[in-house]
DNA sequence: TGTACATCAGTGAACGCGCGTTCACTGATGTAC
DNA sequence: TGTACATCAGTGAACGCGCGTTCACTGATGTAC
């Protein structure tokens, strides 16, 4: 091929299909037609298709990650010792996925896609690979969000945190269906940005709200 | 075969594996050799194998939505004219969901697996097939939804819809993941009738929760 | 400046494999007369 | 009661197909002497 940057070439239409279909879903043969790539070449720079599908991750998660890392750290030093609360940090995580994936020319919720499918397929190694490679940035973003609520109860915290990130994932990763659905029965059209604006809140109140019995 | 209820078997086989795997990373020759039936015995009494996808779904969702109709047709009886609050809706679903799981002798997570799976998945023949037959039992649950917090916006209404969905799809069919990590960090043991028992307040407060800005 | 060799991106064709589905067939049971 | 036929659950083997991966090869560029 004439044309510059296969490799790039390859990850952009695998972050699309990938997202679309799934991984297992996805063939080689589909992926390099698209790129406009030799079928051969995925091997040749990836080494195999598990590889690819981490690298397509990689690059998701790699500045999504460190922008949160600064973004916190940011929001730390301005408030000089004292703790951030749930709302700033909430604020403070979807902002930076909005951000982050705007400036990879991306969507959100190709990325949120992306990333409930790595728990809803069976993709042992996709999992291992996140938690190795991100499991410290997790860390300290629920450490944070730890210290906002030490009124909860340890376990009740720990569900609280899988249904923010259900509710967050599916959501984001439905948005096209969701978004259809709302224009054909309201006539409305939403942006992820505005389906975010409606998450944040939700989510605050769900984090802090009581615990019955 | 000599053992009785081949069709049983299929299906009980199919069920698991299609809730451990997903749908497409699960061949038939698995499912048949699993329910130790000939390999084309699926395709004798299905169809297909998309056939007998939604044969798995119809298994659980049948009883479920019947049972989810008695005991809100129940509830609305009890309360003469009063229309009901958001939590006794919330309840009235979520224990029917343990309860006609457990009367299947299945668990909330593997249906949960399943209809996670259809929506994640590329299987749009499900998802069609979810919304023709079980359409009318939705709809009445969410409009009874809706009625007990009109005060809401409707897109609002909407979006914390899926919220919900999602953070129960998520964290009911991560059941397994996140209980043993759980077992790990606190040494602590927890059922599904737990997570259930701490989903319904958080889903409470998150579809009450103010509507910040 | 010229030649020999190494490196590396990319290629075309083929590899074996597991997949869903099909088909001709068997054997047991039920039904008609 | 006996015979002929229909029905139906189940079977074993094969079908074509698309898959991820491999391999020998090409051709351009860089490097050493």
């Amino acid at each position: 091929m004439g044309q510059p940057d296969t490799i790039e070439r390859i990850l952009d239409a695998a972050g699309v299909l990938f997202a679309e279909r799934g991984y297992a879903e996805t063939s080689l043969r589909t992926i390099t037609s698209t790129a406009n790539v030799n079928l051969a070449a995925v091997n040749y720079h990836f080494g195999s298709k598990k590889a690819l599908i981490q690298a397509v991750f990689a690059r998701f998660l790699n500045p999504f990650c460190e922008q949160l890392d600064r973004a916190l750290s940011e929001r730390i030093e301005q408030k000089a010792g004292q703790t951030l609360t749930v709302d700033e940090l909430i604020e403070t995580l979807f902002s930076t996925l909005l951000a982050s994936t705007q400036s990879l020319g991306e969507s959100p919720n190709q990325f949120m896609r992306l990333l409930g499918l790595a728990y809803t397929q069976s993709q042992e190694h996709l999992r291992h690979f996140i938690i190795a490679e991100y499991g410290d940035y997790y860390s300290r973003f629920t450490g944070l969000l730890r210290e906002a609520m030490p009124e909860v109860q340890p376990e009740v915290f720990y569900w609280r945190l899988y249904f923010m990130l259900g509710a967050s994932v599916f959501t984001l990763s439905s948005f096209d269906s969701i978004s259809s659905i709302l224009k054909a029965d309201f006539d409305k059209d939403s942006t992820v940005d505005d389906a975010v604006g409606l998450l944040v809140p939700a989510i605050t109140g769900m984090l802090n709200s009581e615990d019955a019995k």
